[in-house]
DNA sequence: TCACTATGATTGATCGGCAT
DNA sequence: CATGCCGATCAATCATAGTG
C-alpha cells in the first residue's frame, strides 16, 4: 500500500479546468448527440479547435462524461436541460433516416 | 452520496429525462465472450475473461517493482517474444496476459507522447 | 481552515476488427 | 481456427481545483 504511493510525482499533479468555452462547446455536442456521444476523430478535431484544448482532452471528457452521465443522471438532468434547448441535431435515428425514405425493412 | 445504488430506473419522464439510449446501460460484458476450454492454452493459467463468472476485472495495482522491470524491458525492447513474456511473468508474479495487455498499453501510451512532442514549437506550451 | 464534491488525467483491462 | 496488435472505450482511481 505505501509501496505504491511512489505515484506522488505524476504528471496528473498540476491540472486546470477548462475554459467556460471549452465546457460550453464539449456539453453543447454531448447533449446534442446523446443517443450516440461517440464523436469522430474528426469532430473530436473541430472541438477540439472550437474549445482551444487538445484532441486527447476531448476524449478524455467524453469518457469521463459518459461514464459520469450513466453512473448518475438525475445528477445532469438540469444540466441536460439547458444544452437540449440550444441544440436540435440529435438524430435519435440517424441510422433510421437512410430506410425511412426507402426500404423500411434491412434488407 | 450515500452510496445508494440506484440504478436508474427511468421512472417514467416526469419532466424531460430524453431516454435510456443502450450506451447508458450497464455496458461492457454483455455481449459475448470467448473462453478457453481446450487444453493446450498458450498463455498460463489465466484464461478466463470475465463477465460471467469469476476473477471479475479488479483493477490490480501494479506495485512500483513491477512497473520498474516492465518499464526496464520496454525500453529494451518495445514488443516482446514469447518465451520473454514467459520469464517476465514468473518473475513479476503477473499472467502473460497482464504483461501481454501492459505492452500493447505502453505502446499506446508511447506513440501518444511521441505525438504530443513532435509539435510544440520551442518554448512549448506548459512552462511556467 | 476543513470536509466534501466536481473534474481532468492515468491506466489495467475489455471489445471488435484485422492481420498473420 | 487460434493468437497478437491496434484503436477506442470502459471503469476505477488518483490528485487537485472548487465550493460551502
Amino acid at each position: 500500500v505505501m509501496i505504491l504511493r511512489s505515484r506522488f510525482l505524476d504528471a496528473r499533479r498540476k491540472r486546470r479546468n477548462f475554459s467556460k468555452q471549452a465546457t460550453e462547446v464539449l456539453n453543447e455536442y454531448f447533449y446534442s448527440h446523446l443517443s450516440n456521444p461517440y464523436p469522430s476523430e474528426e469532430a473530436k478535431e473541430e472541438l477540439a479547435k472550437k474549445g482551444g484544448i487538445t484532441v486527447s482532452q476531448v476524449s478524455n471528457w467524453f469518457g469521463n462524461k459518459r461514464i459520469r452521465y450513466k453512473k448518475n443522471m438525475g445528477k445532469f438532468q438540469e444540466e441536460a436541460n439547458i444544452y437540449a434547448a440550444k441544440t436540435a441535431v440529435d438524430a435519435t435515428n440517424v441510422v433510421a433516416q437512410g430506410n425511412q425514405a426507402n426500404s423500411p425493412s434491412t434488407p | 452520496t450515500k452510496t445508494a445504488p440506484s440504478k436508474a430506473n427511468l421512472s417514467a419522464n416526469a419532466s424531460l429525462t430524453k431516454q435510456i439510449f443502450p450506451w447508458m446501460k450497464e455496458s461492457r460484458q454483455n455481449s459475448k465472450q470467448k473462453n478457453s476450454s481446450p487444453s493446450t492454452e498458450t498463455c498460463s493459467g489465466e484464461k478466463s475473461p470475465p463477465g460471467s463468472s469469476a476473477s471479475k476485472r479488479a483493477r490490480t495495482a501494479y506495485t512500483s517493482a513491477q512497473l520498474v522491470e516492465l518499464e526496464k524491458e520496454f525500453h529494451f525492447n518495445r514488443y516482446l517474444c514469447r518465451p520473454r513474456r514467459v520469464e517476465m511473468a514468473n518473475l513479476l508474479n503477473l499472467s502473460e496476459r497482464q504483461i501481454k495487455i501492459w505492452f500493447q498499453n505502453r505502446r499506446m501510451k508511447y506513440k501518444k507522447d511521441q505525438k504530443s512532442k513532435g509539435m510544440g514549437s520551442s518554448s512549448g506550451g506548459p512552462s511556467p
